[in-house]
DNA sequence: GCCAACGTTGGC
DNA sequence: GCCAACGTTGGC
């Protein structure tokens, strides 16, 4: 099983959305790096879910995904703000996985995350990181669940 | 293929 | 609201 860590601004979909829609799909990464890692996401592999743009930021709980990477309906979509009009219909270009709610962690905010050991090297806190979807590693989730329950 | 301009992300 | 960092775009 792999882990991985993505964002989502709370204001447009928060944990607690995911909670009450139950399962979601995770539409709008228009980014080439994090689209791939969601293209190599296996159904039961689990899911940090990270709060940005927040006050505090920070993560919120844990998910699953529950369907592998098939493309996201709002790239061909005109009145979404996520429409792609250079993605062709015969190859789409931008993907999305299906998440479903895990395990509801106490928040942590940001700041403790910064102070944690094993989240050191870890793409996030790294300086001027934008990626919306990344990569965790065993140890690095593992501390994260142990610091949320 | 280079690179300046531009747009976006996301913490503060 | 500011701004540093970074990805993308488009002219050449």
């Amino acid at each position: 099983m792999a882990y991985w860590l993505m964002k989502s601004e709370p204001d447009v979909f928060s944990y607690d959305d995911l909670v009450r829609v139950k399962r979601e799909g995770w539409d709008g990464v228009r980014n080439y790096q994090a689209r791939n890692y969601m293209r190599v996401m296996k159904r039961g592999d689990l899911v940090v879910f990270y709060h940005s743009n927040a006050t505090p930021p920070g993560v919120a709980g844990i998910a699953k995904i529950v369907k592998e990477a098939e493309p996201d309906p709002t790239q061909f979509d005109v009145s979404s703000k996520y429409f792609d009009p250079k993605s062709p219909l015969d190859n789409p270009r931008w993907d999305w996985v299906t998440v479903a709610p895990h395990q509801r962690l106490t928040f942590i905010e940001l700041e403790r995350l910064r102070a944690m050991k094993p989240l050191q090297s870890c793409q996030l806190l790294a300086r001027g990181n934008r990626l919306s979807v990344m990569p965790l590693t065993t140890k690095e989730f593992s501390a994260i669940v142990k610091a949320g329950s």
